[in-house]
DNA sequence: GGGTTGCATTGATGTCTGTCGATGCAACCT
DNA sequence: AGGTTGCATCGACAGACATCAATGCAACCC
């Protein structure tokens, strides 16, 4: 529902300069959602670091100790999430990542430059 | 649990080029868990883009239509994911980003400059 | 065609999570 | 001291989620 483009509203809803609405931070939730959890990560992680881009499901299940159709399931909510596509060829099936989704989660996460950080050594103190 | 050192273990796993180790994974798992909702993502919002740098939770509570517990209970997880911190000045309670995690995110997520991403316009074809 | 392999889907089950009301505790104010 | 306000914690409960065995389906091979 919230693929590869914009529709959620906006390209790059502002995290960090500007309090998100209510149907941006459900987007956003649905995604984090899905990298919120060590087995999804570590397949988007062996997806994305694969040399040629791409990788055959049946190199990723037995590197789990988890039956087939659990690593399915996670790949499906990956998939969902907008952050991997599959397609199939012959036999397998292959993975590969988006990185237009990972690249809009960084650019979320980047607290832009020149933004003054209130020098939290000190005591911010008030009045003091 | 996992502050805001590299405790982790290493600074910044590289998620997009190396594949993740079990305890990585894990760790970063909790932390994209915590933004993997909603409340949480609109709480992180308003606190990060407040203008002061930090927000006090009568400022919050009323944002949302949830109970304070509810509210109170999302900012535990904010911060035991090491997204914030937070400060009792008096009878009131102060909440902040904590950037060094949102910078750890935005450079875990983002994927390494002359990296050369296949073609997927045309068919990537596999050994050719 | 029949058998086999690779992967997705289904249905069931135990666990986790978001939410609330009730309560507890600290700080302020008479 | 007693009352009030701000926030955290506790206990309970409904809905969501991770996992599995069983099954379905597509593609290959004989």
């Amino acid at each position: 529902m919230l693929g590869q483009d914009d529709a959620a509203g906006g390209c790059c809803p502002a995290l960090l300069t500007t309090p998100l609405d209510e149907s941006q931070a459900g987007e956003l939730a649905k995604v984090f959602k899905a990298l919120g959890d060590p087995v999804r990560l570590r397949l988007l992680s062996m997806i994305a670091s694969r040399a040629g881009g791409e990788v055959c499901v049946c190199d990723l299940t037995p590197a789990f100790d988890l039956s087939q159709p659990t690593i399915s399931h996670h790949l499906k909510l990956l998939r969902q999430a907008g952050l991997i596509d599959c397609e199939r060829r012959g036999t397998w099936v292959y993975y590969w990542l988006v990185p237009e989704m990972t690249d809009r989660l960084a650019a979320i996460l980047t607290r832009p430059a020149g933004e003054s950080l209130p020098d939290r050594t000190a005591a911010a103190g008030a009045a003091s």
